[in-house]
DNA sequence: CCCGATAGTTGAATTTATTCAAGCATAAAG
DNA sequence: CTTTATGCTTGAATAAATTCAACTATCGGG
């Protein structure tokens, strides 16, 4: 476990501090990296398939151009991967009104089924940290509500 | 976003501050998960070979045995994660003493520093966490400190 | 010394992931 | 109404990841 957030006695400053508490979170990351493997194992959902998943949506069809760009991959690969979802019955292809050429992909029942579940599964907390006592808990999750604020 | 963890007006369980602990971490991750991407991708890393220089050490020399076993592959695919290491110069098989049969894998100098290198970068907060007051970096910092007595 | 078990490598096969060039249909601009 | 650009798909090529079967070398027990 690297120590990149060793205390000194002086007052820390603002960067020390964020990078203590991102190693804090790092850390615990990494040691309980093994369960999301096995999450995903259990869903029969590769790494790809996964975050082709959870950027899609039932209510917000999305074209196959806006899926490369947010997958960061060229437009043939959004079509290999929405190609293997919608082989499982997980998404589907929508021709758009007004253009012709683009076609949008929408999660399917199954596909919301699934999403919610390995959401679900994937929100489940690690076993570790029941370890921590519920006091402490307490205070992480009091201290960690800032985050979300800056998850747009 | 997922609100899991909804807060509710009577006391939660340990079990329901967990879970929210958890969601704040993990929706964390999510939101900056490209960053790490980006970092493997600058390093010329492949997410398998930064598991595997992850996994190994210049002083405690493993079997390609227990490292299969580590990275929970068989022993075929270890030899070849290896080999591709092995070709960058980050890391050198060695016999070992008492069995001629075994070979143990250690780090080179080469890959000392690039597991060192990436070891920071990835401790690297994320610029998202730049944005919290240092005041609240604090408090995370300090009820995050019960994490790391988890991590064996 | 033989024999079965063990450690690792090799080769073939398959899946996943990715990029590039070519092509097709449609849209938009001149 | 031709030309050019756009959105997506197809096909080929390659790399990454993984498993399985076969093989080599070595160890350890009888």
């Amino acid at each position: 476990m690297y120590n990149y957030y060793m205390v000194s006695t002086r007052s820390a400053t603002k960067a020390e501090l964020a990078a203590e508490v991102w190693s804090q979170i790092f850390d615990f990351l990494v040691a309980t990296h093994e369960q999301r493997d096995r999450i995903l194992e259990r869903f029969g959902l590769t790494p790809g398939d996964s975050k082709a998943l959870m950027h899609l949506d039932s209510e917000m069809a999305q074209s196959m151009g806006s899926l490369a760009a947010a997958w960061s991959c060229d437009a043939s690969n959004a079509t290999w991967m929405v190609d293997r979802l919608e082989q499982r019955g997980l998404v589907e292809r929508r021709a758009v009104a007004g253009d012709r050429r683009v076609k949008t992909v929408v999660l399917t029942s199954e596909g919301i089924a699934m999403k919610a579940a390995l959401n679900e599964a994937l929100h489940e907390p690690p076993p570790e940290l029941l370890q921590v006592s519920r006091a402490d808990l307490g205070a992480m999750r009091d201290a960690l509500a800032k985050l979300p604020e800056l998850l747009h």
